[in-house]
DNA sequence: AAGTCGGGGGC
DNA sequence: GCCCCAGACTT
């Protein structure tokens, strides 16, 4: 049976968007390039989160080609923090395509859209119906949890092949006069009102149309079951002076944390391996001195696996030679690289180590 | 279809 | 601890 409520609920919802939407920076302008911005860096990111990076973004690179231009280093240190950093790797190649072969205008038609490298169905229905207020679809997970809950959508959507059940739901929903504030009041609802766990029905613009409400299960959807499972990875970290400078090195340019720079790090089957011989072998250096034999534990957790993480200060000679993606840094030197949280967090450690030590 | 790819906030 | 987030890409 065809849902009965399109022309309330699409009236509804936009009106409600148009009194109480969020004041959000990238809601200020219709740029392509900058709505294109907000919505990589929305990708699996909260809103909180991308509030400070798109504002420091867009002042560095205000348009298409000064990101064009852009050295990666100095790009991946903008995304420095932010996670998924292909995403930013992806982003600047999407945009030196866009500057090749459409002489700098973002393409209006989600066919070229879905070909730019880091641009999928969502990214490209979102800058289509925001900025070319095209009636695009543009589902990401929160609107497959709205949705669900407002036409009583009991498929999996952890399985890929549901979100086609929502995209065509979207077309037959979606405001014909304003695509792009329909599909951001859905983003508005899912975040404000018709949140994961606890949604807020009561205050819901649309609760009269939502079939999950009068069924009164909305809070039991979306259905998914996927589960994601973790493992643990457990490393000497060595952080090696010579001559107050630190051994550092860049992670290879493909894989997690893609060309970001750490110290030193040597895998480990078991926590209890020794991995100093192997260490100086791999590094060609050689171990003067233990400062500090273990430094410091620390654990990161990330989506799909967490690293276990025991740090070593020592001193060593500077054997040599080295490969290009391993280097002596002073700490300023440090700064000015990207650096992974995990990295961050013993780069604080140390600097209060060296800084603050009542030594 | 399942894995990979970060990090943080809320409970 | 676990879940989820304005997903895309690879295999």
């Amino acid at each position: 049976m065809k849902y009965p409520y399109t022309q309330q609920f699409r009236q509804n919802l936009v009106e409600w968007f148009h009194r109480e939407q969020r004041n959000l920076p990238w809601r200020h302008t219709k740029d392509p390039y900058k709505i294109w911005v907000s919505e990589v860096m929305l990708q699996q990111t909260r809103v909180d989160t991308v509030i400070p990076y798109y504002q420091r973004f867009i002042d560095k690179y205000p348009t298409l080609e000064s990101l064009a231009g852009a050295d990666e280093e100095e790009l991946l240190k903008m995304w420095e923090g932010l996670g998924y950093y292909s995403r930013a790797r992806n982003l600047q190649a999407g945009v030196r395509e866009v500057v090749e072969k459409y002489g700098g205008t973002v393409p209006n038609n989600r066919h070229d859209l879905q070909k730019l490298k880091g641009v999928g169905p969502y990214t490209a229905g979102a800058i289509l119906s925001i900025a070319y207020n095209l009636p695009e679809h543009a589902v990401d997970g929160n609107v497959m949890r709205v949705l669900s809950r407002v036409l009583h959508i009991t498929e999996d959507i952890s399985l890929p092949r549901t979100r086609k059940i929502f995209e065509k739901a979207v077309d037959e929903l979606i405001h014909p006069d304003y695509p792009g504030d329909f599909n951001q009041a859905l983003m508005d609802l899912g975040a404000m009102i018709c949140t994961p766990v606890s949604p807020k029905c009561l205050l819901c613009p649309v609760r009269e149309y939502c079939l999950g409400f009068m069924e009164g299960d909305a809070d039991q959807l979306p259905i998914k079951t996927k589960k994601t499972k973790s493992k643990n990875e457990y490393y000497d970290v060595y952080i090696a002076v010579n001559d107050g400078k630190i051994l550092f090195e860049r992670r290879p340019s493909e894989g997690l944390l893609a060309n970001m720079w750490q110290f030193p790090m040597m895998p480990k089957k078991q926590p209890s391996e020794n991995t100093w011989e192997p260490f100086e072998l791999k590094y060609n250096v050689t171990i003067t001195k233990v400062l500090e034999e273990n430094f410091v534990e620390q654990k990161h957790v990330f989506s799909h696996l967490t690293w276990n993480m025991s740090c070593h200060l020592i001193e060593i000679s500077e054997n040599g030679p080295f490969p290009d993606s391993v280097q002596f840094v002073t700490l300023k030197e440090m700064e000015a690289l990207p650096l992974p949280v995990p990295m961050a967090k013993i780069m604080n450690i140390l600097n209060r180590y060296i800084f603050h030590s009542p030594e």
